[in-house]
DNA sequence: TGAATACGAGACATACCGTGTCGTAATATC
DNA sequence: GATATTACGACACGGTATGTCTCGTATTCA
């Protein structure tokens, strides 16, 4: 099972997702071509379209490692629904400036390239709520969150707000979060006059 | 006042906002270049240019049509959450299918083009919004929605989650619809044991 | 030493863009 | 009517990015 023949070359692989990486916060996914990163890099467009298929995957592999440092889910001792609450804000600070124009870059790609999709929701999405997940059916169980509700749903509705800001472009700040979050927890219909 | 010279085509700008309406719905905004839209118009791009700054302008004006005859916002006599709840439910149905899939197009496009999101903030986004706005002061006021939310912050949510499955192509239906609204009416937070 | 594979450089056809030119058509003013 | 003014369709141009390909060279294993 020895590899035959001149090995892929680590620096160069490299040095692609670093150029690729510093063109993303430069000038966003939408502006970034491939001549651009082969050149930054060094590298020539072949050794590119040698190891991606697509300027989506490309993006996608040199935005994965920052995103992964970015947003580490690191539970305390607090309650279920204490710690989303912590994971949400975490998530809208890391959504604003740059990696939030990443996000949205990235987002739009996938509206053209459905394999960019498909990256995105198996490297990116997937993974992530594999993690939230538990964390929510913790939370049903240790009485924090009350039963009946799916916790998918929650995740579209919470993250469905921070993308609906990042694609609109209306900057957020922590008490927007807050208030996303009230209303996320408690609702909006009036209590029943206790 | 009176214009000198040649007037406009109708008949030329209607078939253009036609042509382009069908390649929307056949092909999606990805793959809608003014080439195509020109040719199956029986127009020259020169007049397409004449006329609209971009693609997204052409798009935006072809979809708006559609968007103000398939989503219409006629209230009954239901408290003003109620009727909150069957626009909702109104506009998660609309937006499956093909209109859905154009929306999704002009987010994308919104984020490669800021004029095209300028004309989609403020043809669509905005109005909407001034529509529903006072629906939900109503709910405050009628008793139906609590005192101390935003009601934009109410739209982020919900808005958000219906683009959140729009973008990640996950199809919904009137279970999952009926599973956010209980969310955003009900909060996810165990009662205090009543 | 030779087979196999990766590399950088660059050529090539294709597609779309944005602009410009041209001859012609339609309308208002004189 | 004649003329100025503007819109129209057809088409050409340069620019940019794509995806594929060829070439000579470099690196590794057998």
């Amino acid at each position: 099972m020895a590899p035959v023949g001149r090995p892929r070359s680590d620096a160069s692989h490299a040095a692609i997702l670093k150029a690729t990486y510093e063109l993303l916060r430069e000038e966003g996914l939408a502006r970034l071509t491939l001549d651009k990163v082969a050149s930054r890099a060094g590298a020539s467009r072949s050794t590119l379209y040698r190891w991606w298929p697509s300027r989506g995957a490309i993006a996608m592999e040199a935005t994965l490692d920052m995103l992964n440092q970015e947003l580490s889910l690191e539970p305390k001792g607090d309650n279920a629904l204490a710690e989303f609450r912590r994971l949400l804000k975490s998530v809208a600070r890391a959504m604003r400036g740059g990696t939030g124009r990443i996000m949205a870059g990235i987002l739009a790609e996938c509206q053209r390239d459905p394999e960019t999709l498909r990256l995105f929701k198996e490297n990116l999405v997937a993974p992530r709520r594999a993690e939230v997940v538990p964390l929510l059916e913790r939370g049903i169980q240790d009485g924090s969150i009350r039963p009946g509700v799916a916790p998918h749903t929650i995740l579209d509705l919470t993250f469905g707000a921070i993308y609906h800001q990042l694609l609109l472009h209306v900057p957020t700040d922590d008490a927007w979060m807050d208030g996303v979050i009230d209303i996320l927890v408690n609702g909006i219909a009036a209590k029943p006059a206790a």
